[in-house]
This record gives structure tokens, sequence and C-alpha cells, in this order.
DNA sequence: CTATGATCATCC
DNA sequence: GGATGATCATAG
């Protein structure tokens, strides 16, 4: 398997993503050349990464769609034994800055992401080798009224609160799909705020990200 | 340093 | 056992 050169249309992504369908992840490193980790303790990556090479996703860290020309996010869905996914699903980062509060749901980040995703189910039961687990069928989604009017809500919560800098407000238990959490190498990283009381105080950088009730909601009505 | 890709590890 | 908060790797 070569490079690929990112796909042209939506069709030839879907094409391309179900040919990757009950492969192993060994089997797909293999043919891409790539060495599995032992584990994914210092490779959480690895995983999404894989599917991004083996799909000809640009491989950029821009703020952006993966496939900018297609509007479509991808991301990989870790599976537990059961079926269901196991891990919140990160969005994008949170913007702390003077920008956030210019921020409209219409145009925010978040709904750049979402408004339609490649899922890839990926298997994840602990019990099974790294390089046996198995790559599951995809699911090209796209954002529906009545989910944007939940995520929208949950995200204008969090944003206000970004914005006032209320730190208080900004536990991961708020929003009932979307939460805010700390995206950070780790927590002595801390970056300046001025809070709406004109003080100056310090927050870990926070990431948005979409709680398992939501993937597992969207697999179930989808796959059933 | 900030963005991406996420999962780990601890607490309740 | 699940959710929250913490952390790891890498690219530009």
């Amino acid at each position: 398997m070569q490079k690929l050169t990112p796909p042209q249309s939506e069709s030839e992504l879907l094409q391309r993503c179900h040919a990757l369908t009950t492969k192993t992840l060994g089997e797909l490193a293999y043919a891409l050349q790539k060495e599995l980790p032992k584990n994914l303790t210092k490779a959480k990556g690895f995983i999404g990464q894989l599917i991004e090479s083996a799909l000809g996703a640009s491989a950029n860290n821009q703020p952006e769609p993966d496939f900018p020309n297609l509007g479509i996010e991808l991301k990989t869905l870790p599976l537990n034994a059961h079926g269901l996914p196991k891990e919140s699903t990160y969005v994008c980062t949170a913007p702390l800055g003077i920008q956030a509060e210019m921020e409209y749901w219409q145009t925010s980040r978040v709904r750049n992401k979402l408004a339609k995703v490649l899922w890839v189910p990926i298997e994840a039961d602990p019990n099974i080798p790294l390089n046996e687990r198995r790559i599951g069928t995809p699911l090209l989604w796209h954002l529906d009224p009545q989910t944007e009017i939940i995520l929208r809500q949950d995200w204008e919560e969090l944003s206000h609160s970004l914005h006032l800098g209320q730190t208080e407000n900004l536990s991961a238990k708020i929003g009932i799909y979307l939460q805010i959490r700390p995206k950070a190498a780790h927590s002595r990283i801390l970056n300046r705020k001025i809070n709406e009381d004109s003080e100056e105080i310090w927050i870990n950088p926070k990431g948005f990200y979409l709680r398992t009730a939501f993937t597992q909601k969207i697999l179930a009505e989808h796959y059933g």
C-alpha cells in the first residue's frame, strides 16, 4: 500500500474505508509498513493516525475536518467487549483567548467538525491483542437538527463559562452530549486569562469532548 | 506553543 | 465500572 492522495469524493472515501472493514490492525500496519506499538500507553493516537494514512487524510494539524475538500471529519471509535464506544471522543481545543467570545455556534470549530463525521469503529477490548483487533463497518454520519439543538445548548453554556473565566463551571460534569476536559501535556501547563471581574487567572488548557453516551446513541441508531 | 491523534489512571 | 481529570506522542 502506497501513500495515498486525499480522496476526491465522498464515494471514494467510503470505498477506501469499506475496504478496511474486518482487517486487523496488524494487517493494516504491515501494509502501511508501520510498526505496531506494544500497547497504547505511549502511543495513544497511533490507531487514529494509522487509519488516517490508510484513507489518505491530509496529515495536517489544522482545526479543520480531516478531509477539508469533503467537509468530513474522521474519528475512530474504540469499542469495548460489548461493541459499545468505551472512550469519549475528542473534538477540538476550547479557545480561552479573547477571540473565543466571538465564536458563534454556526461557525464554531465544534460544529465545523461535527457537521459530517466518518466514524470508524475499532475493537478495543483489552483482552484482544492489539495486532488482532479488527476494524469495523464505517458510518458516515451528519448532524441532524434534533441533535444539533442539544449540542448547541451544551456548547453555548460551556463557551459562556469559558468566556467569563468561570473555572468552577468548567468541570466535565456539565453538558449533555458535549463536555469540557483538560487537554494538555500535563496539568502544570497554565494559560493566562482575564475573568469577568478583570482578574488574572491561570487555567489548564481545555478541549471539547463528546461523551460516550453520544457516540453510543449514534451507533445504536444507525446499526440497531 | 498549539494543533492534531487519543487513551490512561485514579477516584468515587 | 464509569466518569473525570491527567497524560503521551507527533507535526508544524
